[in-house]
DNA sequence: CTATATGCATAATTCACTTATGTATTAATC
DNA sequence: GATTAATACATAAGTGAATTATGCATATAG
């Protein structure tokens, strides 16, 4: 598991990339597809993911579709066209970060 | 200029990797040299650098030494030995983390 | 029948940071 | 020679994204 202290900021970033690769998931669907591709090692808790999801839509990057799985709900997410617009922007700004780190570091990162 | 958010956590990782390398650093000086490898990027306000070094040295990992330059005061920072010991385990701390944000986000750092 | 998994949500708290402020010396600029 | 910028330290107030804790409800496995 990691330092919980290092994920600070790249929430977000993580959902926008994930919709745009996934492109429709639910909340719950979302912590376990991290927990695959990260290999167990980030754990997404609801008291983080349900707001920053409610943040981004309120922000106009999501919009959310409610559906009914027999008596439980089910809340998708996708993204706008301007939270599309947008991922590769923070993408790429979250890897220039990193590149920077490795000059401060002076460490390789592959 | 980073998003800041990013940079969460990353702070003291960054302190004891330079005072590694360098041996002998004081605030000053370090908000510098952060700025010069980071080619300006990376900002160190006073206000997160002080505090942290100070929790450092609290916690044993860094031993001050007060030099009076002419009428001004500086403060050096070096590693002790506990210090040092820890500076490897964190800085491979922050690459398997940013190998499992590759993983994750689906991007090539190098 | 009881624990685990699925599924959403929010309130209280924490804590690393930003912003703002304070003090003081030295060098540069006009 | 006066003002600005750079050097050098420090701390207090405020912010905001996270953790922790709690709540509700259905479905499945042992």
């Amino acid at each position: 598991m990691h330092s919980p202290e290092l994920l600070k900021g790249t929430l977000q970033t993580i959902l926008l990339k994930l919709l745009k690769d996934h492109g429709k998931m639910y909340g719950y669907e979302i912590t376990q597809r991290v927990k695959e591709l990260s290999d167990g090692r980030i754990l997404l808790t609801e008291g983080a993911l349900y707001p920053s999801l409610h943040k981004l839509e309120a922000e106009g990057l999501l919009k959310t579709e409610t559906v009914m799985m027999g008596k439980r709900v089910r809340k998708y997410y996708t993204l706008t066209p301007v939270g599309k617009s947008l991922v590769k922007e923070r993408v790429s700004e979250f890897v220039d970060f990193i590149r920077t780190m490795g000059n401060v570091l002076q460490v390789e990162l592959n």
